[in-house]
DNA sequence: CTATTTCCGTTCAGGCTGAAAGTATTATCG
DNA sequence: CGATAATACTTTCAGCCTGAACGGAAATAG
């Protein structure tokens, strides 16, 4: 340990603790994080110095004495793009530094463009959509419907969007954004908002589902992402659990439940229909996708032991009046653990949300925030002002 | 962070360093730790002073210049007792601070016993193997048959030796003992031995089972046990996977396996001779249970993107020969994210010598190691110049 | 207007580190 | 056998960083 550790340290202390709590004066850092106030007061001047930091002087005057200065992230001195590529839909979010949306923007996902054209048309949308901020594009991150790996960024697995699977995809759309992209898959970052923003926000090991077109898992332990070598991680889909063998994904997912309808006699279009509808017919189907939903949450408990599961994707709505008796029916198998199981709370947007956090983590990085100061920031609320569905419905091109 | 932060940290590096490479000289501590000659040296010789490490002499003269003096852990200075008590066996090891054993011993657990009785009678044996080094006994760790939590070691399921859910048991045992005891589950110390010294130990992170009498779990991510709240973790046969969804474990357990060969009119004692049966009428019963281990198998795969899953427990033997083909089809469910299936290295000891290491990180924590550095100490040779069947049977009392 | 309270900047002693210079101990060479 | 080179460690020293204590600034209370 060379000696300007404890001063990296510190400085990334500090700034995690403005970025977590918002506006707060020094003598308040100094108290909640055990730094004398002297250091507190060193680095805040050097933080204000670099311009990261600012002063906003509309403290609340609470007692006597010299008024409180607080300061806060200098949010507009760099922005992020968090962006959800999907089978079928193109959510971007643009934020500041401070998690704060700025413009968000749903298009539908030309899905037959080749990879080249592809990551053309999405450098080009995120160039559009950032406008007048692109100069101060600190960072996008890129949520692919895909694993991607480790340590290589090999998008696998993508079968709703097998562009993406080609390296030229990510290759192009580094290039013609010129900035780094951070990439994940679209269930991780979805779990990472829900994580920061919305069902998940008080928990600190939580499961994700999103159930569509595909099965997609997002696992997060101690509130960080875990994503394994291959981002194959919770998975549980893969599990040959049904009959012959079968995997739990081809029994759960859309085209699964459809194929099932089908096999009845019943042709549906959507998925989610199968659920709403009443026909008694449909029950054993019902039933049938239910016992595969349960050992998938059951294996999520037994894995990881989580205090909440938080399902999305288009299928979960349909499922929401199921949540309750799912949960009662998992707590019987294992009660030792309860975990509850909720739908999430940012909609259609938490994967672009969640994006936008993975960003702001890469941006943050760089500033000088030590990854292990990351788990809680950007701070919760910084969703609070919005109207979500606004931000979700304003922004369809 | 105070000021004396940097000097902890350096000094919890050092020592690390010197538990996972063995004697080792001042220079080769700093060229590989990234700390000054200066540093080491000072720390070094504050550890001396301590009596925590002793020069060693018998540097190996390499070229010319003033000979090197190599250091190592005081290995006399205490001693560290782990305990693996089962539902059949007690298995006791008794190791330096260098993780060297000492004394082994393995008695037949009096599984009448009640609860006082049984911590009474386990103290005491413990403190007649630990013998003369009673008075130098840093930390005793013991390796139950069932989960235990995480913020009050309350311990529960285990079905095989109800006696020691009782919190007397703990209780008195410690009072007893009159020293700290570590407790956790059998199956997370027998990974913990594995990772350090057999099967696991170049594997970041890995997956245990031990199939006997019931079937239990440990996981370790990155090194590091991974044990949730309740103890629950790993523990894939809750899931409601089979038929009529029956649990795992029923199928692929030591009873479920009986259960199902007396349905066929075939009555065995011991479900190790099931395997070894070449009766035809027992094929589908291999299947059978062949399948639940393979959904386990696949669950462990995407939960934890394991590099290695090791088997143990007394069924394990009889599987050894089937673990090439199940690791075949395990690739092909899950290509993505090949494990190796092996069983375990330490055989009947690696419970006890999981609990050696249990009982080492807590005496080494303290010492002064922070938890981050003790993911690869004590040295995984330890064992080196042990014969492990030797150790295992001459212990026999 | 003065006292008080609270916030914040400044000064200072002390711990800690790494670079560099110094000492110790051996092998090799003439 | 002495000089020299090589290697290992120790000591010295400048500098970074922290926390405690002090002092100035800005507001309210009376």
């Amino acid at each position: 340990m060379e000696a300007r550790a404890p001063r990296r340290a510190n400085r990334s202390t500090v700034l995690a603790h403005v970025l977590t709590h918002g506006p707060v004066t020094r003598t308040a850092i100094g108290q909640e994080t055990d730094l004398s106030p002297a250091t507190v007061s060193r680095i805040v001047e050097q933080l204000l110095d670099e311009g990261l930091l600012i002063e906003t002087d509309g403290a609340p005057t609470s007692a006597r004495g010299r008024p409180a200065t607080r300061v806060a992230i200098a949010a507009g001195r760099g922005v992020v793009c968090g962006v959800d590529v999907g089978g079928s839909n193109v959510r971007i979010v643009v934020a500041d530094l401070a998690a704060t949306p700025l413009v968000s923007r749903t298009v539908p996902t030309p899905a037959s463009y080749d990879a080249p054209r592809l990551a053309q048309w999405l450098a080009d949308l995120i160039r559009q959509t950032v406008g007048d901020n692109l100069d101060r594009l600190d960072c996008v991150a890129v949520g692919l419907p895909g694993a991607v790996r480790e340590h290589d960024r090999a998008v696998s697995n993508a079968p709703n969007l097998p562009q993406v699977e080609d390296p030229e995809f990510l290759r192009l759309l580094e290039k013609r954004l010129a900035t780094g992209v951070e990439v994940d898959n679209d269930s991780n970052y979805a779990l990472l908002g829900e994580l920061r923003f919305g069902a998940a926000r008080d928990a600190q090991t939580a499961v994700m589902f999103t159930i569509g077109a595909g099965l997609g898992a997002g696992v997060a332990i101690d509130r960080r992402l875990f994503r394994g070598r291959s981002g194959l991680v919770g998975e549980f889909g893969h599990l040959p659990a049904g009959p012959l063998g079968a995997s739990l994904e081809q029994i759960i997912s859309g085209p699964g439940i459809l194929a099932r309808a089908r096999d009845l006699g019943l042709p549906f279009d959507n998925p989610a229909d199968v659920f709403h509808s009443t026909d008694s017919r449909l029950v054993p189907v019902k039933q049938y996708v239910e016992q595969a939903l349960l050992i998938i949450l059951t294996a999520a408990v037994v894995a990881y032991e989580p205090e909440m599961i938080v399902l999305g994707g288009g299928i979960s709505h349909a499922l929401k009046p199921e949540l309750g008796r799912l949960g009662g029916r998992l707590r019987e198998i294992v009660p030792a653990a309860a975990a509850t199981v909720h739908s999430a709370e940012l909609g259609d947007l938490s994967g672009a949300l969640g994006a936008v956090v993975a960003a702001l983590h890469r941006a943050y990085g760089r500033l000088g925030l030590a990854d292990l100061d990351l788990a809680h920031v950007p701070q919760s609320d910084a969703l609070a002002g919005c109207d979500l569905s606004e931000l979700s419905s304003k922004a369809i091109a």
